[in-house]
RNA sequence: GGCCCCUUCGUCUAGUCUGGCCUAGGACGUCAGGUUUUCAUCCUGAAAACACGGGUUCGAAUCCCGUAGGGGUCACCA
């Protein structure tokens, strides 16, 4: 989140002062460098809507995913460093210690933040540090020397980086001022304007970052039920038994350790392997996030959202989470706190170094999901379709969903304009919508399981009140019926089905005084839990349009079956009354 | 521990530079009502902060000093 916010203030930077938003590999630790990493983030800032422009020098490649991105490896292999290292040595600003080279320091420095003022350094405090690193770091530029020496190449002017890099910039001022004294080139190795961005915290207060994912992870394993074998067994099996094809997940299964390169998804490895990374977990120095998240979703827990796939996965929408971002360090200072339909335009028109705040800021899921809640609420009703009709939130893949569309043959597009304006108003992510319609996807016997008849809520909807709800279903269930063997509700959508509905209410009478229903949820809640199996779902008459006659039909029958066999005998006596 | 930085409602913040328009405003959350066939939404209202102690000043959230608390950093990582 501190990148993309980061990443978002730049490049708002460089828009508002008509300048230009680069980006670099910086790569100059081969152990820690990945294409794959670095493909990640790209997809990051592409998705959050941050352009950027290329940059053709040196080290840049030409076409291919990380086009106009200059790779510092890159840089090195092609000697763009080498010649200013022998110069730093040949003014003896530098020396060699160990096969390293480092820069002389010992002189105090002051440098100039745009957030924080001028900030001094003690000259005992710099200790002459490392520019180029020994054999064993293949002599590459060591970051910092990387940095200036490419941000001086790039034209790079504004500098926009977390506050941990406060304690560096004195570094990097001292190579700045030792490469301008070496090259005579005062004006390419100007110190550039360096704008330090306070950090994005936990609630907790500790800094937000990936290991909260293995840390919730083990709090889990610490729980006083936590039964070991039973969770290898249950991640194991939502491994092995997933809807996505086995081969698809492999890279992040080896990638997490469950099962090594070539070996197989056996279930006996498998467990075995999750055994072995359940182990390995509990050893804080490993910072295992993607098994910590399969073994989290495994047992049917959510891993903390903590990288932007995590909120993009969890249907957040790019805009939301740049305005939320934008809120947090920086204030535009217009009272304004919803950016509109165009955060990032409202945002790079407005963006102001001056307005950066210096404190440090705590990431509130809260006000996020509230902002995003209004945003998906406000979105066109066709964007909300297009959404989760093709981007694949649903939990469970898209496969089981793509089964309930296709059955009965029904047309698809209506039926997802349907679970669409079901579900939409209600939404707060744009996963919401499957997890509220998840019924539609179970077949009968789970939702049916799901009925506990001693619980609240099902005994106030089925065994309460003037009329009984399993009575009134029971009623409902003969009606409907009936409609449909005459021929009635040949057309299953929400208006005929709702008019039905209206007219069962207004005409039936339940009681002995022949009382006639109060009004809607006597009716709605018992078939609520007949066709859900809970007391919660979208309107009624989208909650039958959505099931289809047959599933309707089958599952009130099944419910008034199993109520009548498991009536909670202290609201039994009630239930003969009609 | 050394050095660097920070400190306004529970949280994000406005206000601080350019002392008085501040009996400190907004948002999220919380609580209490209301609307709603369930849920969610929505509406109304309430509680809630200038870390502490000294100064300067007619006057300080705003300037100065100190204390406390918090964060960062001390790698041939970035």
């Amino acid at each position: 989140m501190g990148g993309v916010r980061t990443a978002l203030f730049a490049w708002a930077f460089a828009k508002r002062h008509g300048g230009t938003f680069h980006l670099r590999l910086e790569d100059t630790d081969a152990a820690r460098s990945s294409d794959a990493s670095a493909e990640s983030i790209l997809q990051d800032l592409a998705w959050v809507g941050l352009d950027h422009t290329p940059w053709f020098g040196p080290g840049a490649e030409d076409d291919g995913p990380f086009a106009g991105i200059p790779r510092q490896s890159e840089r090195h292999a092609l000697g763009v460093y080498d010649p200013l290292f022998e110069k730093l040595i040949a003014a003896d600003l530098a020396y060699e210690d160990d096969g390293a080279l480092r820069l002389r320091m010992g002189k105090p420095v002051t440098v100039e933040d745009a957030v924080f003022g001028m900030v001094s350094f003690e000259g005992e405090q710099l200790e002459d540090f490392v520019i180029r690193k020994g054999d064993a770091g293949g002599r590459m530029p060591t970051f910092h020397f990387a940095v200036v020496v490419d941000d001086a190449a790039m034209g790079v002017t504004h500098v926009l980086r977390g506050q941990e890099h406060l304690n560096n910039t004195p570094k990097h001022a001292a190579i700045y001022d030792a490469l301008a004294q070496v090259t005579g080139d005062a004006q390419a190795y100007r110190r550039p304007v360096w704008a330090h961005m306070p950090s994005i915290m936990n609630p907790d207060g500790s800094k937000m970052s990936k290991r909260d994912k293995a840390k919730a992870a083990r709090a889990m394993t610490k729980e006083p039920g936590f039964d070991l074998a039973e969770a290898v067994g249950r991640v194991s099996a939502s491994l092995l038994g997933g809807p996505e094809p086995v081969a698809e997940r492999e890279d992040v299964l080896t990638a997490a350790g469950v099962v090594g390169p070539g070996g197989g998804l056996n279930a006996a490895s498998l467990e075995a392997g999750v055994e072995g990374a359940f182990a390995r977990l509990m050893d804080k120095s490993e910072d295992n996030a993607v098994f910590a998240a399969l073994a989290l979703k495994g047992v049917g827990r959510t891993a903390p959202e903590i990288e932007t796939f995590d909120f993009r996965r969890s249907g957040y929408l790019p805009t939301v989470l740049c305005n939320y971002l934008a809120l947090l360090g920086w204030s535009p200072g217009d009272g304004e706190e919803r950016f509109g339909g165009d955060p990032l335009g409202y945002i790079a028109a407005r963006f102001d170094l001056g307005r950066i705040g210096k404190a440090n800021a705590k990431f509130d899921r809260d006000k996020l999901l509230k902002f995003n809640t209004e945003s998906v609420v406000e979105m066109p009703p066709e964007a909300f379709l297009r959404a989760i009709r093709d981007e694949g939130f649903a939990p469970e893949g898209k496969s089981v969903w793509r089964r309930w569309v296709d059955a009965d043959g029904r047309d698809a597009e209506t039926l997802w304009s349907w679970l669409a304006s079901a579900t939409q108003e209600r939404s707060k992510t744009l996963a919401d919508p499957f997890a509220q319609a998840v019924w539609l996807s179970e077949d009968d016997a789970a939702v049916a399981g799901r009925v506990d008849p001693g619980s609240k809520p099902i005994k106030k909807a089925m065994f309460k009140g003037q009329a009984h709800g399993i009575d009134v279903l029971e009623r409902f269930h003969v009606k409907l019926q009936a409609e449909v063997e005459a021929g009635g509700l040949a057309d299953w959508t929400p208006e005929p089905i709702r008019a039905f509905v209206e007219g069962f209410v207004e005409q039936e009478t339940f009681g002995d005084d022949a009382a006639k229903l109060k009004n809607m949820g006597g009716i709605a809640q018992p078939l609520r839990v007949a066709l859900t199996g809970t007391t919660v779902s979208p309107p009624i008459d989208l909650t039958l349009a959505l099931s289809g006659r047959e599933m309707t039909l089958r599952r009130i029958a099944r419910c008034v079956a199993e109520m009548r066999a498991a009536a909670p005998s202290g609201a039994a006596q009630g239930a003969g009354s009609s």
